[in-house]
DNA sequence: CTGAAAGCGCTTACAG
DNA sequence: CTGAAAGCGCTTACAG
């Protein structure tokens, strides 16, 4: 079995106190009792037992993460942010186990209680009833990309304003009949790109299809809408995926980019750059940082106000538009 | 205050004890003691401490997750498997602040004690002496893609298998010259890809050039060749990113590919496919599933005799080669 | 079937 | 500066 501090204070010829209190740097220890501890713990290579200590203290230095089923960049990038700030200050990060719906988020995060001292949870398709049911009083939480709740703190991407600012600058470059490629039903970041859309048309004909997020959603979209025959010289979908899909459609029926048909997306994968494609960049390791960052301040009770906070999103112009 | 156990017992008159034994569905507790102490906990809205639940059992639940700085796909399938099989089994993943060297990852694995019943480390940088010493005889560990260590379960790659399969359809399409691009130095999986790149030229001549697994310097090693006017008809990059440099810079220099040079990597990461990029895929949530699986076994004592195991990688032939 | 008690490995007032 | 003791919230032999 590993040493537990009894040992050590065993070794040391002292009580466990003051093992305790000199291994965690208080004050008090003579120099000389401190010394003989620190052999005896190095000795006996010691560890201290951190859930032992975080049941004396009240404080796990965990944060625990609730996400859903994410991929690729978004997902490391958020932890990146995420542990970048917790290691920062010391805590570490508990995964839940990855969510689908509401009831599955609700239970991990009941399975997180008297583990960790704040949440991190994203749950962008849960709507506002069920997230609230889901969220308790304690610990502090901050939502990322999830509805708003009253009290607590929010943090999400500026859907709207980088929706619109794609739609002004293709309304700007001389386009007029603008598609949008809509992202999942009840997603709460595909419902704000919509708005920022249409907030932006200023006029110019509104013109949405739903797609779910999917590559395969974009192109169906766009062949769906050729066969119909209709007229448009600008597609804006929702997300790169959906574009890179619109694309592909644009491509088998002979249509140029950004010639006669301009393509536009929204997240800045890796993918965008290699393809051309004009999209909306986040900072999601900053959105992950600053997740942190802000549960950890009310954690330590340096609250600041429950608030809405955006991260930017910066237009991308490349050669599709 | 969250409510306790005791809460939950003085609500239902009963001791703690039966209050501990009705909620984990221990055998004897009368009917009726159990659904009194089902309604009292529902009505406190009780959720078991986790922490001190682990400090009675001396079971966390939870696995350790130790990585070097990974990025995009690989981070997130890997997470992804390893998540999956915990989940299914009950458990919680602990994420250990991203090492960079030997020393914080004995330091990310030090600070896990007691908070952890497993440990899967990957340590691909680490030398064998660093490795050996940074891990404890417990709990229970798996490494991935690091070096073997006596007695430890050790799961990788198959970069030999992979990159002596690519060679061999480089030379079976009829290439003699294949220059091999090497990952990092002192990286476990560059050594073995070279390895194997090596292993199957069968008497075709050996030309390796460093580069360090980052895009610039497939593209770098590609120019310095072409400028020394060195004659090759393939290039075999140890990863995707330095075989899309490679792409980069044959373009630049206006050499077709694959009519004069044909050109692979190893990874099959997304852009790979966008790109016809010919390469060896790996399943890497495959990977981290294995993982888990294998060191939760040994964890709940169903250990299997140490063992070295490899997760097969395939050969995707593409539009490059 | 149920309860009183010890114990998991720490921390922290409280005395001295 | 140091120690004895209580306590964090559970679980689990041990009695009954």
């Amino acid at each position: 079995m590993a040493a537990t501090i009894r040992d050590v204070a065993r070794v040391a010829q002292v009580s466990v106190a003051s093992v305790s209190r000199a291994l965690n740097g208080a004050a008090s220890v003579h120099p000389e009792t401190r010394a003989r501890i620190a052999a005896a713990a190095a000795s006996l290579g010691y560890v201290p037992h951190a859930g032992a200590r975080s049941l004396s203290t009240a404080r796990s230095h965990a944060i625990g993460v609730v996400l859903p089923d994410l991929h690729g960049e978004f997902f490391s990038e958020l932890v990146r942010g995420l542990d970048r700030e917790a290691s920062a200050r010391g805590y570490h990060l508990l995964l839940s186990n990855i969510h689908a719906d509401a009831d599955l988020a609700a239970q991990a995060i009941r399975a997180m209680r008297g583990l960790v001292d704040a949440l991190v949870v994203m749950a962008p398709q849960i709507d506002t009833p069920a997230l609230a049911a889901a969220i308790p009083e304690r610990p502090p939480t901050v939502l990322i990309n999830s509805r708003a709740l009253p009290g607590r703190t929010g943090l999400s991407v500026d859907n709207h304003g980088g929706a619109a600012a794609m739609t002004r600058h293709l309304l700007g470059s001389g386009r007029r009949r603008i598609v949008h490629i809509a992202g999942a039903a009840g997603n709460i970041d595909a419902r704000e790109r919509l708005a920022g859309y249409r907030a932006a048309l200023a006029g110019a004909p509104e013109r949405v299809v739903a797609g779910d997020f999917q590559e395969e959603s974009g192109a169906e979209a766009i062949r769906a809408f050729l066969a119909e025959g209709a007229e448009f010289d600008a597609v804006f979908a929702a997300n790169d995926q959906m574009a890179f899909g619109a694309l592909t459609a644009l491509r088998e029926a002979g249509i140029a980019v950004p010639g006669q048909v301009a393509v536009a997306g929204f997240d800045d994968v890796p993918l965008a750059r290699h393809l051309g494609l004009t999209t909306i960049r986040i900072d999601i390791a900053q959105m992950g940082a600053r997740a942190a960052a802000l549960v950890l301040d009310e954690a330590q009770g340096a609250a600041a106000a429950p608030a809405d906070l955006r991260i930017p999103a910066t237009l991308v112009a490349r050669t599709t538009t």
